[in-house]
DNA sequence: CACTTGACCTGTCCGC
DNA sequence: TGCGGACAGGTCAAGT
């Protein structure tokens, strides 16, 4: 599921009700999802929550770091303390049915509140890491720079890219190593925006070019989350609502369907065995096919 | 090195 | 209504 826009999406709403909660014990229902010892992390205080690419860390006051990855189906929601209402309309709280069938773990904090983290496919985890030796993570340490960093710009993504010059530019920037955080919607909607057919390769790229799909990288990334990410499954935010970014997406998840710009049917084709939704008027110029 | 396929899992949807 | 196959936001390993 969640690319970089979703996964930053939970970062902001958890950040405002976790910070300061201390674990009070884990509920561990799937040895895979939280493979570690929970005891390593009971009675830590959480001081902050952030993001690097699709990785949700949170660090603790006993100088562990407890690292999310939600993989392709992965939740992870905050449920305060129950809320009785007498009479009343029952709040959206309540409605979010938790635990549920493929609740993972269940971290309870010191105020009753708990946070689920739930899982249908089981490709997702929870890892435990020494705050200090998180540059020694053998996933985090391999990640490409963040493209809503200050610091990126055309330059930053052209260098990033042409280390690979035949690689399909879609391919590419999907690549966690070379550009962090991009997921498969996002590629396809940047290549869209920046009219490069996806499997053009990155040696083919000109500067202009480049300028351009950096600025689609980022414009997409942003809008996706202003409309709070993509739910085409399971996405859910961290009170449990979806995302509205692909009703105003451009190709991703919309084969058949007329190009906003020109009217032409998006096509579908698989890349890397991705699912890879182009516009074969607008985003042709490079490509003899 | 470029590129593909399968594996990891569960669930949903679509055609017959 | 049921059954089989294709497919789904991600990574990783192994094959050609």
């Amino acid at each position: 599921m969640p690319e970089l826009p979703e996964v930053e999406t939970i970062k902001r709403g958890l950040s405002t009700k976790v910070v300061g909660l201390t674990i009070k014990n884990i509920q561990i229902l799937n040895q895979k999802s939280f493979p570690q010892d929970p005891k390593l992390v009971t009675g830590a205080t959480i001081t902050s929550v952030w993001r690097r690419a699709k990785v949700l860390g949170i660090d603790l006051s006993n100088n562990y770091t407890l690292l999310f990855h939600l993989k392709m189906s992965g939740q992870i929601i905050y449920k305060s303390s129950k809320t009785r209402v007498v009479g009343g309309h029952p709040t959206k709280d309540m409605m979010l049915d938790m635990p549920n069938k493929s609740t993972r773990a269940i971290i309870e904090f010191d105020n009753s509140s708990k946070l689920f983290f739930n899982d249908q496919r089981k490709f997702g985890w929870i890892k435990v890491i020494s705050t200090d030796k998180l540059n020694e993570d053998p996933f985090l340490k391999k990640l490409g720079p963040e493209p809503l960093d200050q610091n990126f710009t055309p330059d930053v993504l052209h260098q990033a890219l042409i280390k690979h010059p035949k690689i399909a530019v879609k391919v590419a920037i999907l690549d966690q190593t070379s550009l962090a955080g991009v997921g498969n919607i996002y590629a396809c909607e940047a290549c869209f925006l920046a009219k490069l057919h996806p499997k053009t390769p990155v040696g083919k790229l000109t500067k202009q070019d480049f300028t351009k799909l950096s600025n689609g990288i980022v414009t997409s990334l942003e809008s996706s989350i202003k409309y709070g990410g993509s739910s085409k499954h399971t996405y859910v935010n961290d009170v449990g609502e979806k995302g509205y970014f692909l009703e105003v997406a451009n190709v991703y998840d919309r084969r058949g369907l007329p190009c906003r710009i020109c009217q032409t049917p998006i096509s579908k084709i698989t890349l890397a065995g991705r699912g890879t939704y182009f516009c074969p008027q607008c985003q042709s110029d490079k490509i003899t096919k």
